[in-house]
DNA sequence: TATAAAAGTTAGACTTACCTAACAAATGTT
DNA sequence: AACATTTGTTAGGTAAGTCTAACTTTTATA
C-alpha cells in the first residue's frame, strides 16, 4: 500500500505527463516544483518509487511512470475528480473551493467507496473543471476541445473546461457568469494584442484578453454537458 | 493544526471518558491499548499534547482532556459519525463497513465540508450505530437508552443503538433483521443464564443469550427514529 | 570546444511517530 | 510492612519525509 506522500508523487508525474503530451517524461526539478519540495527530496523519493517499480528512473535520466505506476496514479486522479464532482454537485461548493478538499479526499483508501461514489453521482464523465474522470478500468473519457483563442470571428462555441484552475481565474469566470456549458459567440478578434470581443450567453458584448482566451477550453460542436 | 495521529489520541481519550462515565480519566496503558501502540509511545504523545494544552497530564497521574482538547475531540467524533451516516444512508454501505472508512474520513480538514455534509444529510442526530452526533457547537444529543437485558417480561421496546460495534455482532443483527428502530418484545426471561426469549418485529419467538441482551440498547418509550 | 549555467545527486541533519529494554512508581496481597 | 504485580517512564534507536550545503553531470552558449 502506498503512503499519502508516494501517492502525491505518482499523481504529479501523471499530470506532468499530460502536460508534456508528446514526451510523457518529467525532470527532478519539475517534479519538486510541482510538489512544493526541494529537488533533493524528490530524488530520494524517486529512488524509492523505482524500488517499488512504479517509475522508470536512472541517475540523471528522465522520469517516466511504469504501467503499474500509471494505473495507480489514474486511481488517485479518479478519486480526486469524483470527489470534486461530489463537493460541487451535492454540497454546493464553488468551482474554486473543491480542489483543496479533494486533495485530501483523494487519499482515502476504499475501492468500494470510489465505485459507490461514482454510482451515487450518476457516473459523471467530467469534473467541475471539465477534466475527464478516469473510469474504474483506467480509461479516460475524451472530449475534443480547443482554446477559445482558436475560435474564428462569428463562430459560436460552448465552454467545456478550464485550462487555468487558479482561484483568481475561476472567480473571474464566476463573475462573468461563465460555467461549463455556457455558450460563447466570438464577435471580433483583435490581431494587435490577441484580445477578442465575445458574447457570453445573452449578455452584452465584452472584451477579454488573449491570456483569458488562452485559458478557456471550448468545443465548436454544440454538446450537452452535465450541468449543475 | 493537529496531525492525524494527535487527533486519534484526542478521540481515544474522549471515548474512554464516555466509558468511565463517573471519572472521565484514562491511564497510559488503557490509551495505548485503545490505539494499538505501546505504552511508551503513548507517554511520548501525552507529553506533547500537554505542551499544546490539550490534556492535563502529570507523571504517573491520570489523564484528562482539557476544555480545548475536549472541543477538538468532539469535532473529530462529529466528523466520524457524520461520515458513517453518509456512507450508510447515501452509499449503501452496511452497518459493519462504515467504521473503517470513517476512521480515515474523520481527519479531512475543512469546516465547511463538515457543516455542508451535515446539512446534506438533513441534520441527523444519531449515526448508524445509534450513537449521538455532536452538533457544531459541541452539544451531544441525548437519548435515554437501556440495555435489552433490563427489560421486563411482557414489555415491548425499540432498538436505538448497539453497545458492541464489532463486525460479528453487527452481522448477526443483520441476519436477525434487527436494525435501529426495530421493535422487540421480551416474552420470557430465563434467570438461570440471563438469556431471554424475544419477538423481533413480527417474527417468531427466538432465544438470545445474556451476552446478546447486554450488547443492545433499547428505549421503552416508542420513539420514531431516523430509518434508512 | 571550453566554459558557464542548469539540472540532478549525495551527505548529513531534523522531526514525527513508532519501537524495545531497562527502570521507577504505585498498588495490591499476604 | 514486605514483596509482587501492575502501571507508567526513560533512554536510545529506527523509518519516513523533509531540509541545506556541497558536489557532479548534463546542457547550452560563446
Ligand atoms: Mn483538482
Ligand atoms: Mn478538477
Ligand atoms: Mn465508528
Ligand atoms: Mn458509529
Amino acid at each position: 500500500m502506498l503512503s499519502y506522500t508516494e501517492e502525491n508523487y505518482l499523481k504529479a508525474l501523471l499530470k506532468l505527463s499530460f502536460q508534456n503530451e508528446d514526451k510523457p517524461e518529467a525532470g527532478t526539478n519539475e517534479m519538486a516544483a510541482h510538489l512544493g519540495v526541494k529537488p533533493a527530496t524528490a530524488t530520494d523519493m524517486l529512488k524509492k518509487l523505482k524500488e517499488k517499480d512504479l517509475v522508470n528512473y536512472k541517475k540523471y535520466g528522465k522520469i517516466l511512470l511504469t504501467e503499474s505506476g500509471k494505473q495507480q496514479a489514474l486511481v488517485i486522479l479518479r478519486k480526486h475528480r469524483l470527489w470534486e464532482t461530489f463537493l460541487y454537485e451535492k454540497l454546493d461548493f464553488s468551482w474554486d473551493e473543491v480542489h483543496e478538499v479533494a486533495e485530501q479526499l483523494e487519499h482515502i483508501q476504499s475501492s468500494k467507496l470510489v465505485d459507490k461514489l461514482e454510482e451515487f453521482l450518476g457516473f459523471p464523465e467530467f469534473d467541475p473543471h471539465g477534466d475527464p474522470i478516469p473510469k474504474a478500468n483506467g480509461d479516460l473519457p475524451i472530449l475534443e476541445k480547443v482554446l477559445l483563442s482558436e475560435v474564428k470571428e462569428g463562430e459560436t462555441c460552448q465552454v467545456v473546461a478550464v485550462k487555468d484552475t487558479s482561484t483568481v481565474f475561476l472567480q473571474y469566470l464566476e463573475k462573468l457568469q461563465i460555467t461549463i456549458g455556457t455558450p460563447i459567440k466570438v464577435l471580433e478578434r483583435i490581431d494587435f494584442d490577441g484580445s477578442m470581443s465575445i458574447q457570453i450567453s445573452d449578455q452584452e458584448a465584452r472584451n477579454v484578453s488573449m491570456k483569458f482566451a488562452e485559458s478557456l477550453f471550448i468545443t465548436l460542436h454544440h454538446k450537452i454537458c452535465q450541468q449543475k
